[in-house]
RNA sequence: GCGAAAAUAGCUCAGUUGGUAGAGCGCCACCUUGCCAAGGUGGAGGUCGCGGGUUCGAAUCCCGUUUUUCGCUCCA
């Protein structure tokens, strides 16, 4: 365990050494669970997305992407259940530390009213018998009428302060009420805070007619708000899917272990819409699917598992995590949800409008059945970075470290180093770089000895290092070192674009 | 959000019972070397996270605050 922390140390500071992530504002102390990308994060980044990207829409002919805005009209997130479901007052116990929704103690102590009411009423049956007037005792029996009383009057209260957003009164409600913590008897509370989930913004430029917005607190909204769109003029047909990745924001109460859980992310997802019936087997498919993607990049098999989800969400019948081998334990990469039809049909209610595909073979018309895989880019690039960085053991004893990266992912792909600064060395390097920039980010080093640079490139996740020499001169080869074996190998300058072509190249990585 | 720990140069860290800051690595310039880091000379870079307080004097003691890490809680 101690090990895995120093891991993850050397992770984030690595990160920062070597420009990948920078803490956000950093001269104005940060911000909170706030990160930035830098000079070779976004490298690292921008590849992760294209490799997921062409292997999602432009390897499936019935895949297409889009780029949904980030501001939507603010009925999506009734329809999605966001406004009720990432909308909670809560309060804790100061002595228990335990944190309770606020309402729900609320009508907790309600339904306990209801409770010695329904008693009173089940004595009086049994004492009264076949003679028993329910109906009438109801409303006349002091003792039940003033259980049912204070119930509606509690939870008229409760409605009304919420409603006013009136947490004040909502506190001396659990106050006047003595409610207390259900697991510890206490009755030390804190106030009523409410905490919304999603990030508020307005349109419009003056406070009075500004309409409340929301930043997208998932991307998956965008995409079912166009699925009829999508449809109609990409001439889709089931099953079909529509892939997008973009940022979403949350107000996560705990935000935390560096980028992998932001209140500013991004998602790559894709939404597969299939027959009523046939989502299982669209499940299936795309959990293994997804499963081959992450192996393809060689991270270690046995650094993945999946999680299958025993409490679902209100929308999902199958749920399922690709956890991967963070350096703080196995935690969830990417989701595969079997939504079913829930979110079409709840923007069908809220709109008004049908969101639903003819089926030609079937000859009927219905909503379709979704199933989603959603992947955290930022958990992936978290993966990445914590699973390729390794101090090794040479056979001399000595140690290095080196940024292990996918080559098809790394920020720069190759490092082209004159042996010397002189006898005209820096001028042939120089020519090569301008040659390979234009299909690969590659850099240029002649500072210190040849075997540091080497070490340098290493640490920086470089995959290759082109080394221009005095045999260059002569017979226009270079060397090219492996980062990870370290082994070189001699080939002509001609090549040198092919050869990191064949290493790099998506189409060999994937397939 | 609660509890605990931490914050000193780009990175990793020293800094004694309070006496106005150091090392290693890195970075920059020059010299030297030239195929697997750590040769020489010179140099830049820190209001010791921020704000208050105690004191003749605070990196050091006290309070607050921000950020980070760990545990709990919450969320998916």
């Amino acid at each position: 365990m101690a090990n895995n922390e120093d891991q993850f140390k050397k992770v984030v500071s690595h990160a920062k050494e070597y420009g990948y992530i920078f803490g956000s504002s950093e001269i104005y102390d940060g911000l909170s669970a706030v990160y930035d990308y830098a000079q070779n994060g976004v490298e690292l980044k921008n590849n992760i997305r294209d490799y997921w990207w062409r292997s999602m829409v432009h390897m499936h002919q019935n895949i297409v992407g889009i780029d949904a805005a980030i501001l939507m009209h603010p009925t999506t997130w009734k329809a999605s259940g966001h406004v009720d479901a990432f909308n909670d007052p809560l309060i804790d116990n100061k002595d228990s530390k335990k944190r309770y929704r606020a309402d729900t103690l609320v009508e907790d102590y309600a339904e306990k009213l209801n409770i010695k009411a329904q008693k009173e009423i089940a004595k009086a049956k049994k004492r009264f018998g076949e003679a028993f007037d329910e109906e009438q005792f109801v409303t006349t029996n002091p003792r039940v009428v003033g259980y049912l009383t204070k119930k509606k009057d509690v939870l008229e209260r409760l409605a009304r302060s919420l409603d006013n957003e009136d947490l004040a009164d909502v506190k001396s409600l659990i106050e006047e009420l003595e409610i207390a913590d259900p697991e510890t008897g206490s009755r030390n509370w804190t106030d009523v805070r409410q905490f919304n989930l999603m990030f508020g913004t307005q349109l419009g430029a003056s406070a009075e007619s500004a309409t409340k917005l929301y930043l997208r607190p998932e991307t998956a909204q965008g995409i079912f708000v166009n699925f009829l769109n999508v449809q109609k003029t990409g001439r889709m047909k089931i099953p079909f899917g529509i892939a997008q990745t973009g940022k979403a924001f949350r107000n996560e109460i705990v935000a935390r272990q560096f980028i992998f859980r932001m209140r500013e992310f991004e998602q790559m997802e894709m939404q597969f819409f299939v027959r009523p019936g046939e989502e299982m087997k669209w499940y299936d498919y795309w959990k293994e699917t997804r499963l081959n993607w992450h192996l393809s990049l060689g991270l270690g098999a046995e650094n993945y598992r999946f999680h299958d989800h025993e409490k679902l969400a209100h929308y999902a019948n199958a749920a399922a995590d690709i956890e991967f081998n963070f350096p703080f334990g196995f935690k969830e990469l990417e989701g595969i949800h079997s939504r079913t039809d829930f979110d079409l049909k709840a923007h069908e209610k809220y709109s008004g409008k049908k969101l639903q595909f003819f089926d030609p073979e079937l000859n009927e018309s219905y909503v379709p059945y979704v199933v989603e895989t959603s992947i955290g880019l930022d958990r992936m690039f978290l993966a990445v970075l914590s699973h390729s960085l390794q101090e090794e053991t040479l056979d001399d004893g000595s140690t290095r470290v080196v940024l292990k990266l996918p080559s098809v992912l790394a920020p720069v792909k190759a490092a082209v180093l004159p042996l010397v600064k002189k006898d005209g060395l820096q001028e042939i390097a120089q020519k090569i770089v301008d040659e390979l920039a234009w299909d690969y980010n590659v850099s240029y080093d002649e500072k210190d000895a040849v075997g540091r640079r080497y070490r340098r490139q290493d640490a920086a996740g470089t995959p290759f290092c082109i080394t221009v020499d005095h045999q260059t001169k002569e017979d226009n080869t270079v060397t090219i070192r492996d980062r990870d074996s370290m082994l070189q190998e001699r080939i002509p300058i001609s090549e040198i674009a092919g050869k990191i072509k064949e290493l790099v190249s998506v189409r060999n990585w994937l397939s």
